[in-house]
DNA sequence: TGATGCATGTATGTATACAAGAATTCAAAT
DNA sequence: ATTTGAATTCTTGTATACATACATGCATCA
């Protein structure tokens, strides 16, 4: 009954911060100053520190000090580690979750690849989105695996902005296909199967960032000014 | 060049306050405020406020609205949960290093060995920790996959004051044991038998937790009612 | 003309003041 | 004596003030 009503004010500037940096509203390399973002939200410095603080410490912004922030660029290392760490989880998780059966969980999951579909004929890319992470989710749950999610989410924080842009690319099609083989050989308890499909299924992200680091470059590399290639120092000399 | 010499105070404090949690040193369910804690490490309550909210974001502590907070006890779950990601994380990386060789790194691993004999015939577990977790680390280094060990970190936190206790029981020979086998392995390039290993030996930690709840079960359950009868009210309607 | 150093401005880092809610305690009544 | 309730006190949550460090721009010098 007592729900948490209201949530502090630095709760609600960290998820608002949260939202609006992984859907791309905040860029990557936009800088975010404590001041700007406490008059933006309505509230005072305070929270908007902590929730910055949380962020940074989470990797989604690169704060340095008394000199401000930015929102994280994309580092495609960082993604790349991230999507390994997923990948692994989510398919232990799958493999778990197929050697269990529970209807109603299975139906719920069945539930999201309706909404999925829903949204693809709807071209609704945000509840795509949402219908996805659920489905993920419930592979948790059905696998007794519930607070593994709260890692994988983690390490989702890192590619969610590449996977947003993959979204709005147009490859939902794949990604739903994708989603009903995986889903029919969980249900099947096929689980070298699902863990096969899950492998390949969580790859797509990866195999279309050096396309999307090329045709975002500002999201990926500090481009304030045109095209100057600076990339690492090659570290020259061993 | 220009290291970070000064780290802000809110920084000091966050490690402080993580490295006295995993330690045993402040204990599960005692309670910490901001006002006492301001004190004993002699800044104001703002940069010990940011350092317990990053702390409870990890799990560490529980923070509950204007009402205080304490160390979070050692919830089975959660260590269960922790452990599973921990495990499956570890296993993938020893393998990829395991099909690698690099012998700079293989000999700093060999030199943790070292360092973990001596801690163990100087009867110090603490440096036979932090050789330990320079070793998993250094595991990461030879997948290439070191932005892994973050993650890796994150899923230890809630294992290592189970971890701790562990040690303090005294099995630290046969967690040599086992580190000794997992780097022949490796340095032989036998993947699949260092995952399994790797997955043996992770699994130690989690044996033996019933047993460690029931002989330390202050550290996992509420237990301050030492002698005064407050707690919940029993709910014991007539 | 270019570079260096100083001054000024701006944003962060920390401290403190203030408000609001929760827990404890004390008192009174049954 | 136990229970209930109100008040007090302690704690957190937020705002604001102040100090410090970095950045930018201008002036001066080579």
């Amino acid at each position: 009954m007592t729900e948490k009503l209201q949530l502090s004010a630095a709760e609600r500037c960290y998820r608002i911060l949260s939202r609006k940096i992984v859907s791309l509203e905040l860029k990557p390399n936009e800088s975010v100053g404590e001041q700007a973002l406490a008059e933006l939200l309505g509230v005072s410095r305070t929270p908007v520190r902590e929730a910055l603080s949380r962020l940074s410490s989470e990797g989604l912004v690169d704060l340095r000090a008394r000199s401000g922030g930015i929102v994280s660029p994309i580092r495609p290392e960082a993604v790349r580690d991230a999507q390994f760490v997923r990948e692994n989880l989510e398919v232990a998780v799958v493999a778990e979750a197929a050697n269990r059966s529970n209807q109603r969980i299975l139906l719920a999951i069945r539930q999201t690849l309706e909404e999925q579909e829903l949204a693809i004929s709807e071209n609704n890319s945000s509840v795509f989105y949402l219908a996805d992470e659920r489905m993920h989710y419930l592979f948790c749950c059905l696998a007794g695996r519930e607070g593994v999610w709260d890692f994988i989410a983690d390490s989702k924080k890192h590619m969610d902005r590449v996977r947003r842009i993959s979204i709005q690319d147009g490859h939902l099609d794949e990604l739903l296909d994708d989603h009903h083989n995986l889903v029919d050989s969980v249900a099947a308890g096929k689980a070298a199967r699902a863990q096969e499909l899950m492998r390949s299924h969580l790859s797509r992200v990866l195999l279309n960032i050096e396309e999307y680091a090329h045709r975002f470059p500002q999201y990926f590399e500090i481009s304030d000014r045109s095209e100057t290639t600076i990339l690492k120092t090659p570290n020259a000399h061993g």
